[in-house]
DNA sequence: GTAATTGCAAAAATTTTGCCTCATA
DNA sequence: TATGAGGCAAAATTTTTGCAATTAC
């Protein structure tokens, strides 16, 4: 009954995990490829994207994806934080939640701190109906 | 010796700067375009672009950029912050900061909460280096 | 052996630019 | 009227996809 989703541990999909495991840099897709490349010389850059793209959901890797892979802009240029709706890409505004993030950190890691973005994950009230109604 | 930058409010962005004053939506640059030309038919992808980014340094608006306009990726699946630069793009982690961020709302604005991100921004160490030599 | 995965290359999607015209200040 | 800004279209970037050939299991 329980179908095993069957994949398989290539080459290129052990080189790339091996990649991100080891470097600290939160490289891009392109700098994943270049540094596989080294190793792979004939790895695509399509493998490399269909890999990420596999890993992620698997839980083996994280994708920061700041808001999706498009930019977003909000006329509202006063402090606030969002809500961004992991299944449909929907971002909306947080009013006044009682967050107590620590006053500053002038300097973190050798970063001149100039800021923070707080973002909050969910499933906005369209896509929580549809996923409810998808999970038995 | 003050060289006012001269700039110019046109319809254009007139239009681009009330519509984002309008929506709650954080659009992306294709729905600003299309939502200002119900307004202005004419108006180009472009003309949206250019003015996005003059807006978004000048402080009338907010641009989402998670992290850049390219995604990126992390090999450390378990919970961590990050510092990004706001000059070179550049992502590192951030260990153990002591962030105390309220435990869980566990639905905000209608959303289901499932998790959050916080990052830091900032200049890192080599942008921080050539903006003070740029700075007098 | 079979089907998941790759390489390649073309297509799609998103963003930036050049160039000439228009119109704001 | 001088020049910042727009329109248009081409180019540059980034990501996705179709398909035949490979290869892990």
């Amino acid at each position: 009954m329980s179908e095993e989703t069957a994949f398989r541990m290539t080459e290129q999909r052990r080189a790339i995990l091996e990649t991100l495991h080891r470097v600290r840099t939160h490289p891009t897709a392109d700098e994943v490829y270049a540094m596989v490349r080294e190793e792979l010389p004939r790895i695509s850059l399509g493998t490399v994207y269909r890999n990420l793209e596999f890993l992620s959901p698997a839980g083996a890797i994280l994708r920061l994806d700041g808001c999706g892979s498009q930019m977003r802009f909000d006329g509202t240029t006063k402090v606030h934080d969002h809500v961004r709706c992991t299944s449909c890409g929907r971002v909306d505004y947080v009013p006044g939640i009682p967050v107590t993030l620590k006053k500053t950190h002038p300097t973190v890691n050798g970063y001149e701190i100039i800021g923070h973005r707080l973002e909050y994950l969910g499933y906005c009230r369209a896509c929580k109906r549809g996923r409810k109604r998808r999970t038995p």
